[in-house]
RNA sequence: GGGCCGGUAGCUCAGUGGCAGAGCAGCGGACUCUUAAUCCGUCGGUCGGGGGUUCGAGUCCCCCCCGGCUCACCA
């Protein structure tokens, strides 16, 4: 008989005998790992203490007139003793309870001769008939696909995926106490946007039907959050679910989680702080260690150590030192090029692009996946930086940083631009861009720039991927693995 | 998009041209200290999909779908 025939059968019969298999609530006196706590402290002589606890029944091992079995919670499991003489309606429980069904039990704590903490179960109550059978109970769920596509099934199977989860919940909770000790105010802004802006990238379209217009989901928060500065708040944040219309990898998933805070009267440099005392006070909390494990470009195990100050080094120097290729005396595509072959890259796949491009070429190729030390990479070619203020003493290069540890880029900041018709200027050149066929241009925000000839403060901005900060302080290697519900094709087969 | 690897029972996996298998789960039976419970018996298949080669295809060939890794693209 097919598993599912012969639990919906089950199912069945217990509506038969007046069981409602999917009850409406269940008293619990305590989580498992409160009552586990409660049952070790009680030791052997004391009075029995008698609780009420519910979840998962995850095994079932039955005897003829005995059953043992494992019930899991959240976060903690304990075994269940269930006998003939000892427990209501035990012939239920062993011929139409299954491994998988949500169950509340009330019992008391007793010792096996094994010495594991039991509740001998005086009753028990079906909370809800599981129709599905559970993935093999000793190797679990392996199937990389079915986890995430039926996620609430990893959860089930894995104790550790739900544990994770948490930590990725908590370190979401320890940015946010983190910005609110420093006075940062948590807002709003819209995800349907009129006119997206705020990154390079290609956004997914929408529209409004009583509207008749179409409308973008957002690919940053970032224009709106500036907006609020002219106005006044001195220090916002929004963690913004972002969307952006590009490839999917081990580091990108279409939908994202973007922490991004700006803070008047501040620049670059405040914000190298910010984010290291941020990534300290988050990795202290949630991990109890500054150091992580990982794997440096040649494989070798190291210990990266997340403790300030990290190393602050430009862009150029950083593409001198890891490239070999001195930039600085750099000044045309044509040597940029050169300089490109000489570092090993293939030129004729580079013909098309700007000197910029060539730059960020050799930058990604050479450089990022070795930054494996917490590391400020700062000062980059000021073309690629339409938003962000001239570095102070050096008019080709902008005052941005983007901060890698572990080989991966974890944000971008920068002293933000608030010279309205420079800023408006800007825009002009990325029109320029979009019309040659940018895809990724920024688009014209004439508002913004209006929002900008009220007045923008000198203002420091920090965007955090906090999908990459949860991987960083987890250890995962893919940002699937920190995203619920990420992004996939539709099954085939 | 390219390369490599994978998709076989609910789950974990064997099966390299000749009868589609094992363990777990399920079902029936025995069993009141088990914990990957044990013991006896038993059911279970669109071998990802389609086409081809062959007397014969899970296996060889072609196309397609899904996933993983990687390179490219992309911040």
């Amino acid at each position: 008989m097919d598993e599912r025939e012969a639990r919906r059968a089950k199912l069945q019969r217990l509506r038969e005998k007046g069981v409602d298999p999917y009850p409406h609530r269940f008293d619990r006196s305590h989580t498992i790992a409160e009552a586990r706590r409660l049952g070790e402290e009680a030791g052997d002589d004391a009075e029995p203490a008698r609780v009420r606890l519910a979840g998962r029944l995850t095994a079932i091992r039955r005897m003829g007139k005995a059953s043992f079995a494992q019930l899991e919670d959240q976060d903690a499991q304990i075994q269940l003793y269930l006998t003939v003489d000892k427990t209501e309606d035990f012939q239920s429980f062993k011929e139409l309870v299954d491994r998988g069904d949500m169950v509340g039990v009330e019992g008391t704590f007793f010792v096996t001769k094994t010495g594991e903490l039991t509740v001998q179960a005086e009753r028990f109550v079906l909370l809800a008939k599981a129709l599905q059978p559970l993935p093999e109970k000793y190797h679990g769920l392996r199937d990389v696909e079915t986890m995430r596509r039926q996620r609430y099934l990893h959860l089930i199977a894995d104790s550790e995926a739900r544990q994770l989860f948490k930590k990725g919940s908590r370190i979401v909770l320890l940015v946010r106490a983190f910005l609110d000790q420093r006075g940062f105010v948590e807002v709003r802004t819209p995800t349907l946007q009129p006119i997206y802006g705020g990154a390079a990238a290609r956004p997914f379209r929408t529209y409004h039907n009583e509207l008749k217009r179409d409308l973008y989901l957002r690919i940053s928060p970032e224009l709106y959050l500036k907006r609020l500065i002219v106005g006044g708040l001195d220090r916002v944040y929004e963690i913004a679910s972002v969307f952006r219309n590009e490839g999917i990898d081990s580091h990108h998933n279409p939908e994202f989680t973007l922490l991004e805070l700006y803070q008047s009267f501040a620049d670059y440099t405040d914000m190298m702080k910010l984010t290291e005392e941020m990534v300290r006070f988050v990795a202290q909390e949630v991990n109890g260690s500054l150091t992580l494990p990982a794997r440096s470009v040649d494989g070798h195990e190291v210990e990266i150590d997340l403790g300030p100050p990290w190393r602050r080094l430009t862009y150029l120097d950083a593409i001198k030192e890891y490239a070999g290729v001195d930039v600085s005396t750099v000044a045309t595509r044509d040597e940029a090029l050169a300089a490109a072959a000489g570092a090993g890259l293939t030129v004729t796949e580079l013909q098309e692009l700007t000197w910029e491009e060539v730059l960020g070429r050799l930058f990604d190729e050479r450089v990022e996946r070795r930054l494996v030390e917490p590391t400020f990479i700062m000062d980059y070619p000021a073309a690629l930086c339409p938003l962000t203020k001239r570095h102070r003493s050096d008019p080709r290069l902008a005052e941005r940083f983007e901060p890698f540890v572990a080989g991966m880029e974890l944000g971008n900041a920068f002293s933000e631009l608030s010279d309205p018709e420079y800023q408006a200027a800007q825009f002009a050149l990325q029109r320029e861009r979009a019309q040659s066929g940018d895809e990724e241009a920024h688009p014209t925000d004439d508002d913004y720039v209006t929002a900008l000839e009220y007045g923008l403060p000198p203002t420091g901005g920090l965007g955090i991927g906090l999908d990459r900060l949860v991987m960083l302080l987890t250890g995962a290697a893919s940002i699937r693995d920190v995203i619920l519900f990420p992004l996939q094709r539709a099954s085939g087969g």
